[in-house]
DNA sequence: CTATGTGCAAAATGTTTGCAGACGA
DNA sequence: TCGTCTGCAAACATTTTGCACATAG
């Protein structure tokens, strides 16, 4: 996997530097989506240096080669996935959470808009919004 | 339908003035989704004083009584629009054009999702990206 | 050694807020 | 008349940019 970035980057032209490789590992380690400002955070104990400015500029890359997918989930800020198989995400309006939905088969709905359309389609973006199971079991009380 | 906004104000105690008239009406007679800038200027010409402040609070308050769906297309600012209904959006990766997709039926694949996850689910929205035709001919030159 | 990358600060962008005066009910 | 709304300007949050220095290759 560190192998994919660092061959990836030098592939398309780009550098390979501890600061990419530190925000790939992060994001690609954890489930949790999160936006510039977490991964930034997160990343400050290790790299004191670190710089936001170098966190979005590392997306942008990351995107180009195909290695995250920006998420829009109706917030003010993007969030990151370095899961870019095609998945739903379902994100919880109470706590903002947004999670994964897995093993769902989209191809027929997709084939459908696909025929529905004049376009040339090449991505597409699916946003549940709910309340999540610990939401929930709060909302009881 | 200038009705129905005008009770439906009235009834959850909002004042009805000529502002969110202007802007529903402006909203409900275009396909274009526009954003807060764009309803901004259309509505510049015949409402001279209008504000762009007015504009967003005019939205939360259409959102929250149901009369605009509000749409996050990957881009920076969100779009508004005034179809409230469960369909799909194409945007165009080379004009920026967002269009609806019509006549999908999404309910086996919102069921699909329901229940591969232990959300309670209350809202979805899905975004297709891709190149519209007029641009598709463009890029034949 | 050279071109690209980093990190800081400043700028740009989109949206929200505070408040004085205007206006709908 | 009274409470809400408007419109302006300022505040705010997120993202982008410019540039001097650092560093990968």
């Amino acid at each position: 996997m560190e192998i994919c970035i660092t061959s990836l980057l030098r592939e398309k032209g780009f550098k390979v530097t501890p600061q990419r490789l530190a925000i790939y590992n992060m994001l690609a380690s954890t489930h949790s989506h999160p936006n510039a400002e977490m991964i930034f955070n997160e990343l400050q104990a290790m790299y004191p240096t670190m710089s936001l400015a170098t966190v979005y500029k590392t997306m942008e890359i990351l995107k180009e080669i195909g290695l995250v997918k920006i998420l829009n989930a109706g917030e003010d800020s993007f969030r990151y996935d370095a899961d870019t198989s095609d998945h739903p995400h379902v994100r919880c309006m109470e706590c903002g959470q947004v999670e994964d939905v897995d093993n769902i088969d989209s191809v027929d709905f997709v084939k459908q808009v696909a025929q529905g359309t004049n376009y040339k389609l090449v991505n597409q973006q699916f946003y549940f919004y709910g309340i999540c199971p610990s939401c929930q079991r709060k909302e009881l009380n």
